[in-house]
DNA sequence: CGAATGAATATTTTGTTGATTATTCACTCT
DNA sequence: AGAGTGAATAATCAACAAAATATTCATTCG
């Protein structure tokens, strides 16, 4: 790693610090590149504008967020339905921790997708394809019945909306929206599963909540 | 209809207008006054304050968007799948309709929920207890296999929740949200509904525009 | 010469004041 | 007495100035 990626480094290390104790707005490049030991016109070398550091910062958070349960899918053990509802499970939890732990984290995504438009719409693409990825291994393995997986995996990014931004719809407590989760993926389970010799489909069961599988 | 009565309708008529006009902020109890041909003092003499009289109009909208949803029910002949994608359609066109013509509209719904919370708790729940009475005959009939109504009900209206405020959460056009909730419907109707005889549940169809249907 | 600075400038936020508007109420009118 | 008024008061908004902050860039430094 160069010295100028260090010197980024230390730029976004400081940053994600000040922006999560005191917020973006209030935090100033003045006080960024003290915390860096440097002029604030050298900020400006590594960063085109304050934003552009938000949303780097928000960038590397939602790429470790689809990672994280990308290392969902590493279980080989596992059936298609599990990881499916494993990640999508597991999204609503992290989700719900970061906003709760992590209250400024909803200004810093406001003020990014404010910004920057496109910054949502990638992110909502690659929670997507990992959907589409579990359809497809599903399809392909004859555990999922479905015409179309680029259209099932619309459909299902659609449906589970309200578990991506939790608190921002409802007041409603972790408790609350896992259940509802939990009778949401049975009714689309029975529909998108194929038939095991008449036995009808089981309903989902909320599953354990995997420390690992927590970030930060 | 008392005297008293019909002066209240007179200033509900003329906050209709002007609100949709010129927005609630913009609108003043003076104008109202004046519209009316009465003192401005008076109008507290039938409102106890002006958001009271934004919340009788928003109420009154959302009884008459349930009332017109209801007369789907009232079809004797169609199934209860075909009730229950024409009730979600019908909604999910009404409220875009209502949000491309009358654009205030939002303005309006969110100065009454922030001031009022409890309005958006009741209009949710007026809108569950028609999804469930449809669940609840399809059940009875036959033509739905569920555990649990009530969950199945609560399922159905969180996985629907886009298709409620539709400009709300995206950009997309009607006919994109349309195609969605046929897929999400798709999906949904393959697990609510007895298979007959081994035959697959046949996939939403997005039902006909009906004008009768769109409210105002 | 590239890296870094910090003063200069542009932009945004904050605070203040005057004007507008919501709400009350002592009063008038029928 | 009850319906209605409009001036008085309280609350909110809007416009503007002042302060704080983001960004640039001529200059310095190593």
């Amino acid at each position: 790693m160069s010295e100028a990626d260090l010197i980024r480094e230390k730029i976004l290390v400081a940053a994600r610090e000040r922006f999560a104790h005191y917020g973006y707005p209030k935090t100033t490049i003045a006080e960024l590149a003290d915390d860096c030991a440097m002029s604030s016109g050298n900020i400006y070398r590594f960063f085109k504008g304050k934003i552009d550091i938000a949303v780097e910062i928000a960038r590397r958070e939602a790429l470790s967020a689809v990672e994280v349960l990308e290392s969902v899918l590493a279980c080989p053990y596992r059936s298609s339905r599990q990881r499916l509802e494993e990640v999508i499970f597991a999204d609503l939890r992290h989700t719900y921790h970061l906003l709760e732990n992590q209250p400024k984290t909803v200004e810093l995504a406001q003020v990014v997708v404010a910004e920057r438009p496109q910054f949502q719409i990638e992110s909502l693409r690659r929670e997507r394809r990992l959907f589409q990825r579990i359809l497809h291994e599903g399809a392909a393995s004859g555990e999922f019945a479905t015409d179309s997986v680029p259209a099932t995996t619309i459909a299902l990014h659609a449906l589970t909306l309200k578990y991506r931004y939790p608190q921002v719809f409802t007041k409603q407590s972790l408790e609350e929206l896992e259940r509802e989760l939990a009778h949401v993926l049975s009714l689309v389970m029975r529909g998108l599963m194929v038939a095991q010799d008449g036995a009808p489909v089981p309903a989902t069961e909320i599953p354990e909540e995997d420390a690992s599988l927590t970030l930060r």
